[in-house]
DNA sequence: AAAATCGTTTTCATATTATGAAAATTTATT
DNA sequence: AATAAATTTTCATAATATGAAAACGATTTT
């Protein structure tokens, strides 16, 4: 069942976009064959949420900068795979590790994309694999992207479920936990989701907020702590601003 | 009045700009404690006209492109964009730092172009993004072009909150500022945003009023006080008068 | 493979609320 | 300054959005 409400509200919205010098209340009404206090019910709605503007001076309505706002998000996600792919490759090069790029999908993180090491040693991770976003530093960086309530509402309903030796079980330790990735601009996951493997990630951002992340993975061995500290972390760091840089009109 | 069924719409929309990579109908109903029958009586109303998606796969629903459909036409048809960006382009040559172009909406300064440094640097800025206008020199000058009254009103019931470390945070400190910009004929903002990061702004004008900010963002490192006040300063306001000598009226 | 569970979609009675007439207010015109 | 026109607000009532429930479909478990 359709809602007319907001098949009127959007009959508005295509109008004014038929008329980029905008048009007045009587004028959108008139068009319309709408009561102008009916359409004007609706562009009060629409206002304060910047969906269409308001010239001060004439009255004249027309379409806002929220749309701008949105469009840009969508496009991002349109392509942040592709730009993103040719610095991972870089990325596993520098590094010699695998690299893997990843989305917060709802409450789970999900790998978009996945280069194995050089060498072919493979992890269990894969395109489309989802898991839970507090027991990996690709998922730790997603999460630090939101607002603490947002966290919470996530684990809510849900244990914080131990995958490795050093999981994070505990809401106030990873809320923690995030303020600390979001202060240094990057996580570290320390044999919290697989035993015997290391990762650092960093967040890829849209318009502001986290889009994505990238990550290194790879055995406690070849990661250690001051090679990721000292090499590993400034490299993702970089690869990520890059992506966050490149997604942009 | 507003209008309730539009306003959860809204919700609706928003929930899922939030989500890049789609939500599933009682997802957006549990985020938004919304029955799902509701969201799926607002979803199909808005999937025809191609506001929303629906992944077949999945059944994920995410924004769809009617957004950039409208988006395309709001930018073509803002012609101070189209005669600015061929100068911001020379600007950003010569400068060899970022460089914006904004305007005011309602009470929020919103950036409309945006060319990032030669070097890739990136800000967190983005075409679309509406902050405070008096916390960034962009939104300072476009401030600075309207009468005292008016800056008061838009401040009437809202503090001048504080962004960077030197953010003005008192009414009148702020139309002191105004008067000092009027005068000189550009903005400065000395880590006022960004921590770090000092910019310098231009007035666009148009039919004798104050349109549009053309602006250049840089680290405190490479914009000096002294580099500011003696060469950019002079070429910022320099752009924005050959855009406003270009702008016909 | 069957059953059960979970998520989506449709239907429909009812309470909610969007609607538009009219009044009040603001803005433009004479 | 007076008048006209357009915008905005208010409010009673008719219209319809809402959400419970049922039907349907998909996915998972036994």
């Amino acid at each position: 069942m359709k809602i007319n409400s907001i098949e009127r509200c959007l009959k508005v919205i295509d109008t004014l976009s038929h008329h980029p010098a905008g048009l007045k209340l009587t004028e959108i009404s008139g068009h319309l064959d709408l009561h102008p206090s009916s359409v004007h019910h609706m562009v009060s709605t629409l206002l304060p949420h910047d969906y269409i503007t308001q010239d001060p001076d004439t009255k004249k309505y027309s379409l806002g900068f929220r749309f701008l706002e949105i469009s840009r998000k969508i496009l991002d996600n349109l392509d942040i795979r592709k730009v993103a792919h040719r610095h991972l490759e870089v990325l596993r090069q520098q590094s010699r590790e695998a690299v893997h790029l990843a989305m917060l999908r709802g409450d789970k993180v999900v790998y978009i994309d996945k280069l194995d090491t050089p060498s072919g040693l493979s992890l269990a991770t894969y395109v489309g694999f989802a898991t839970d976003p507090h027991a990996a530093a690709g998922g730790k960086v997603l999460l630090a992207g939101l607002k603490d309530e947002a966290v919470k509402g996530i684990y809510k309903n849900r244990s914080l479920k131990g995958y490795g030796k050093n999981t994070i079980t505990r809401l106030p330790a990873l809320m923690a936990e995030l303020d600390k990735i979001r202060k240094q601009g990057y996580a570290v996951d320390n044999e919290e989701y697989y035993e015997g493997v290391r990762c650092v990630a960093a967040p890829v951002r849209s318009g502001g907020e986290v889009a994505a992340s990238i990550s290194i993975t790879g055995s406690i061995f070849t990661m250690t702590q001051g090679r990721i500290e000292k090499e590993l972390a400034p490299r993702v760091v970089k690869a990520a601003d890059s992506v966050s840089a490149e997604l942009k009109w």
